[in-house]
DNA sequence: ATGCCGTGGAAACCACGA
């Protein structure tokens, strides 16, 4: 089984590099980020003749995060982040999918800092970290996968001492990140790739994308149970490359049939 | 060193992103 996660910087705008991905590379699970599309906007008239049934958490001009799947119905769990009601920001679904839970996030960025726009990432941070500790006790099968604009160490950025202001690689984000892998999460891209550079997200200015000037900022975090079936992974690098690409590039793993 | 590019929505610019 493929699992993606894809932040594809407006679904609409971004439909026919999605629609060539999904054909080209035939993942059984997406997540998507950043579909900056209301609820009635979502393409799924498109999503469905590509093969794929969806839920998805729509909003207006920003966020919004969605499910994809083919050959199993995902069966919704939530879409809002437990712990701040007042988070009106669509940035979390879940769903379950042949028996495994897919949890897809949209972390907040947090720049500039200081300011209200990090605290509310650290925040957003610590409710997700709560609600993982929850998963992680429940022993579900689960996959944490999305855009957690977090920089994990060193190794994932190009030039480290460029970021070292920045919200995606502030030692408290960084910190966030360590604490919520120790819950007993498996990275999935470093576990298949331990030292190597790997980048998710080139820039579209400065021509980031030709110098390979790129972070690693899309994960995925497995559970116990998914992370013994982990058999490979990788990053769909070639697709930032193409006319009208998202900033990021799709991200995906594969697991041993259950 | 820097929104230099790109999207969406509203309004011929602005907010936002990483």
């Amino acid at each position: 089984m493929r699992i993606a996660t894809y932040n594809v910087n407006g679904v609409n705008g971004r439909l026919p590099v999605l629609l060539r991905w999904l054909s080209e590379t035939s993942p059984d699970v997406v997540c998507l980020q950043e579909l900056k599309a209301p609820e009635e906007k979502f393409p799924l008239d498109a999503i469905r003749e590509a093969g794929y049934q969806a839920i998805w958490h729509g909003q207006k001009s920003w966020n919004g995060v969605a499910i994809l799947s083919r050959g199993h119905e995902p069966a919704e769990v939530r879409r809002v982040l437990p712990g701040d009601p007042n988070d009106a920001n669509s940035r979390y679904i879940e769903a379950t999918i042949d028996g495994m839970l897919v949890c897809c996030l949209y972390l907040p960025n947090g720049n500039p800092v200081p300011g209200p726009k990090f605290e509310y990432k650290l925040r957003w941070f610590q409710r997700l970290t709560d609600h993982a500790a929850e998963l992680i006790a429940s022993g579900i099968p689960a996959v944490i996968a999305g855009d957690y604009n977090a920089i994990p160490t060193e190794l994932d950025v190009y030039k480290p001492e460029h970021w070292i202001n920045d919200a995606l690689f502030l030692p408290e984000v960084r910190l966030a990140y360590k604490n919520l892998v120790a819950q007993g999460w498996t990275d999935a891209i470093r576990k298949i790739y331990p030292t190597e550079r790997i980048y998710t997200f080139w820039d579209y200015f400065r021509n980031a994308y030709s110098r390979n000037a790129g972070l690693r900022i899309d994960h995925f975090l497995l559970s116990r149970q998914l992370s013994n079936r982990l058999t490979t992974a990788g990053v769909d690098r070639d697709v930032r490359g193409w006319e009208k690409s998202s900033d990021h590039a799709p991200v995906w793993i594969e697991l041993t049939d259950n």
